[in-house]
DNA sequence: ATGCATCACTGCAAGTATGCATTTGCGCAA
DNA sequence: TTGCGCAAATGCATACTTGCAGTGATGCAT
């Protein structure tokens, strides 16, 4: 939390933008509420053009929450151990801290008012899961590649073929979780609310092959 | 395929002006390209406002492809058996023929056609999905509920949880193949490349647990 | 310090999408 | 057949979103 690195002029200049966007915007939404908020009063607010609104949001909610890009660190990846039994759980792992990086701004508080108030704005971790998912695909499958058991793979099913469908499953318990209508959308997913989900999901596997 | 019933005027007309816009927006598309054509373009040719043209359709590729909203038919439904021993596959079943009944469309060669030059198109695909899984989580939710054996559910999870996980499982394999280099959007998902997905799930699942 | 390449920002134009109020035309019953 | 209720269609206003071209500030090498 604390400023690491005197970043250069450029990037701290636009860490600013970015961090002045989204404070307009969440601000503006919690005082006149998400659908009176314009892209461009947001824009005015934070002292830059509407047009430059989009060059750091695809999105108004994007804005208001303070999501960024999911984002899989190369580190991330090779904590991943593909012959562990308890794969599909350090996958499912890996995709919330992915797909929570996304969240950026810092007030938590006043995130859980705009959420409680306007529910329609949790509807965008789902669009991070999928993202999330499609990256840590990518580096599942060249996990699996490198690996003498998995690489050979299956009848006509490679390494690219199992990371997907591994990732799909490991994805089940949080889209799960994201479904749930007690999901706090703030806190996002901790070992304690996955695990249940990680049981159920073995339960049922278990019932049904 | 036979105009069954004389269907009352009002009905017709509507009908009629689905498939003008359909009509016209596949060919101005094949045409001119999916960019060049715009919803402006697409009503005059189908004789009506631009504004009517988003009573029918959500967005602009929708009217090219002729998609319609997933519907689960009761019938369908009750075909499924909660006790049988191949229920994932049952419920994957279920899910593609609901999130096919999407395609309203009659030309198939046309829609290759486009699909195959704009592959941006098919990513409406996935979004199908999401509403099928969800018509059919309420759907298997109120199936379990009435069977004693999975009404009773496990460690904290009643049915509504379980009915959503395991369409979620379901789900996993039909993803699989809409993410699939060779999925082939206009003949959508048969049993036969059905089949081969659920294979590996299973292999997977047997690996993993 | 100078010059150059890059990147952020901007204005403009076009297109997509939605809400609201109004009008039009079908369906139905008196 | 006349009139009423309702659903479809429309016009209008507004907002979101993207592409493109141009400008200026930043970073960097000379």
């Amino acid at each position: 939390m604390t400023t690491a690195a005197p970043l250069p002029l450029r990037e701290r200049k636009k860490a600013e933008t970015w961090g002045a966007l989204h404070e307009s915007a969440a601000s503006l939404a919690l005082q006149h509420g998400v659908d009176e908020t314009t892209v461009e009063a947001i824009a005015a607010s934070a002292g830059v053009s509407p047009r430059t609104f989009f060059n750091y949001f695809h999105v108004k909610e994007d804005a208001i929450l303070g999501l960024r890009e999911p984002v899989l660190e190369p580190a991330q990846l090779s904590r991943i151990s593909v012959t562990a039994d308890d794969l599909v759980g350090q996958i499912s792992r890996l995709l919330v801290t992915v797909a929570w990086t996304a969240i950026g701004g810092t007030d938590r508080a006043r995130r859980r008012q705009l959420i409680a108030r306007y529910p329609n704005l949790a509807r965008r971790h789902m669009d991070y899961m999928v993202k999330a998912e499609r990256l840590v695909s990518q580096g599942i499958s060249g996990l699996l590649a490198q690996d003498p058991v998995w690489a050979a793979g299956a009848e006509g099913f490679g390494p690219e073929e199992a990371a997907r469908m591994l990732v799909m499953i490991a994805g089940v318990p949080i889209r799960f979780n994201i479904t749930s209508a007690d999901f706090d959308p703030v806190e996002g997913i901790s070992a304690e609310t996955l695990g249940p989900s990680l049981t159920l999901l073995h339960d049922l596997l278990r019932k049904i092959s």
